[in-house]
DNA sequence: TCCAGTTCGTTTATCTATTCAACCAAGCTG
DNA sequence: CAGCTTGGTTGAATAGATAAACGAACTGGA
């Protein structure tokens, strides 16, 4: 229950209400402030003085006049604290360390040799490590690091921290936060790749309320974020359009059903779609597989392009049933697939015109950030740690 | 933007908390009240004032003593107001008048003769006739009749009130809720049915935060509530999933893809499998066309029982889509082909079992309330109008 | 029957945060 | 430089929540 409001709880949201309007718009003057949020010009001066003795919010200089008085600018001071924000992926391992605004202030990527004995204790020795680094890189800082926000490619929940299965890494029922939360002395959050993809798509479009993003690669995840938050489903697996059916009675799956999407559009089924096209030059799902074919097709080799078409013809029937029923501002394509979004992209924007209802045709698909699963764990920290601006609406 | 707070909003969200509490958990003391909310009981004390001068809330009687002075039980008044809803469907038109706790207290079922000239006017003029039969049927009570809302089985914008598209009535981009305020003193709301009885779903389990309701008939559609608020997406169509494919390059739809769900699983796929199954009693989707399915498969005639096993297991694959990628508490299976539930049932869930990922499979499907749709429409107009005490979690 | 102890609910004083109005600061215009 | 305008601050007024004291009503034991 709760929800219960008093005057320091007023205060906090309208703290953050001013905080969310200086980080959108910023810079700009305390009366404009008053004037977007409808508080008081005195509230807001109080509160912006708290801001500023927090180190959140800076004066930045003096605006133009309109016939008074200068206004004195504000911004958001996005170097006051830190994430850090890792994405775990098969092959690799990126960290970045991220200020409050989602910028990166410094990144790394490492190899990923999963030869080892113990896959648990070598995924925590390599990501306590990685985070240290980027904790040991943080510039000198009001606030520090906030905490560590850890993209993983499998099925998790973000509530109580539990992997259900990582996939590709024979990890299942694994309580992962638990296991870092010891190693270290600020919180650590770990989610869904595709959710943290989706996150950082939706701080880059803050006016984006509800997206989809898309992550194509080995398997076909999707994060969903609706009205500016992430939804994750009452046990924190929604999004799994891999192993939704688009062909009844189709091909067998790996997850024992007939016909999943990931079946027709995933990195395997490229694979597959070349072979049909007389191209057998590829025998597995190597590291870089969809940048050699997407090379080859830049050649001018014919079956690969062809390949990517009938890919992408199959991708665009799962992405126009998203739009058709959740009917998105955007979807985002993120995922190693998208490496070939030259070859995708027309036939995603021609399937979403063909296959979806009327009023949802013109959903722009827009090609994600690469490094945008590292960045939104991070930003996802910050959204956890920082109190929560983003409770607060445009 | 605003979302700002003062002394004011402050209060009004208190209130509403104490509503809701009042209304969860009736009969309650003040002293629980407090308890359970957080709030100091001398605040609740006040707000319980106010409640019971607005006629909400009623004093009805004492508790039991703990060793002291005997608690004063209150609850809520749901008789202090009241809003209509009608359920408009291409045979009939139900109309429904309930009060606060969205209990009827009047309904009322008129056949729909699609016959005239002018559809627009005809239902206009049929909807105004039976919302104010329905609004004079109401009882006396301190606050009326607050509203009206409309399910309309189509394409509709809650937002402007505007229809995009009526199919099997041939209505299209008509501004309804505009034609409709004129007519009456109370504000009116339109949404899809679907979405009306995902929304009567919700009220009647208010802890089912996430939810589908699929409304299964001569088409497919689904409602979709979302941390206890209705999801309509960005221009207000999210839940036509009955124009998602699940059977790429399968048959042809009257939307002119392929392989629509609906076209596998909607009242006019059954009398396919009828026919499939050497059952030609049927030539048409007449007005009881499921309910004689269901009484032939009931007297033992094989090929009705077949058809709707065939039914099930397309309608629950993609009721599987639909627990894999939104993961709600339950699904909800509403709509004139669930009249057919004691066959299709069992096949859903068979489907939900095997087709979906792991830590959703126990996704509970629920039969709807047959009289749903039109609760939700009141129910619908009643949060609309009433203050959004459902803006208060749990 | 009376009294101590307990619980429920109200009343009063205090505190916190917003708002309003007055005021200072610093510019523009003529 | 005077008059006006805009930006920002200060102090009184106000609204609402809380804490503590108090009254009401009940239980149980002597």
């Amino acid at each position: 229950m709760a929800q219960r409001i008093d005057a320091s709880t007023m205060r906090q949201l309208n703290k953050a209400t001013v905080l969310h309007c200086v980080r959108a718009r910023s810079p700009i003057s305390r009366i404009e402030i008053a004037e977007t949020t409808g508080l008081n010009k005195a509230t807001v001066s109080s509160l912006v003085d708290e801001l500023m003795d927090e180190q959140f919010v800076v004066e930045v200089g003096y605006g133009h006049s309109k016939g008074g008085r200068k206004p004195i600018l504000l911004e958001f001071n996005a170097d006051a604290a830190f994430t850090v924000g890792l994405d775990v992926q098969i092959t690799h391992v990126t960290t970045t360390l991220c200020n409050a605004n989602g910028t990166v202030r410094w990144a790394h990527t490492v190899p990923m040799d999963m030869g080892g004995t113990d896959v648990q204790e070598h995924l925590l020795a390599l990501i306590t490590a990685q985070a240290a680094n980027a904790m040991a890189a943080a510039p000198p800082s009001p606030h520090g690091v906030l905490g560590i926000g850890i993209a993983l490619p499998g099925m998790v929940n973000f509530h109580n921290g539990h992997v259900y299965m990582l996939p590709n890494m024979g990890v299942v029922d694994w309580d992962i936060r638990s296991a870092l939360m010891e190693r270290f002395r600020v919180p650590v959050f770990v989610d869904n790749d595709a959710n943290c993809g989706a996150w950082a798509a939706y701080r880059m479009n803050p006016t984006t309320k509800n997206l989809v993003y898309i992550s194509a690669g080995i398997g076909i995840g999707a994060g969903i974020v609706i009205g500016g938050q992430l939804y994750r489903g009452s046990r924190g697996v929604a999004g799994e359009y891999g192993h939704t059916t688009i062909v009844a009675m189709g091909v067998r799956c790996t997850c024992g059903n007939y016909g999943c999407w990931e079946r027709y559009a995933a990195e395997e089924s490229l694979l597959c779609y070349l072979a049909e096209n007389g191209v057998t030059d590829f025998q597995d799902v190597e590291e870089d597989f969809v940048e050699k074919v997407v090379r080859a097709a830049n050649k001018g080799n014919h079956g690969c392009v062809q390949a990517l078409v009938t890919l992408g013809r199959f991708l665009g029937i799962g992405m126009a049933n998203i739009a058709n029923t959740l009917n998105p501002d955007a979807v985002f394509f993120g995922g190693h697939l998208s490496h070939a979004y030259k070859y995708l992209l027309p036939q995603l924007k021609s399937s979403m015109d063909l296959k979806s209802v009327q009023p949802v045709r013109e959903t722009p698909i827009l090609l994600a950030n690469s490094d945008s699963v590292a960045i939104g764990a991070a930003g996802i920290a910050l959204a956890e740690t920082l109190y929560q601006s983003d409770f607060v609406e445009n």
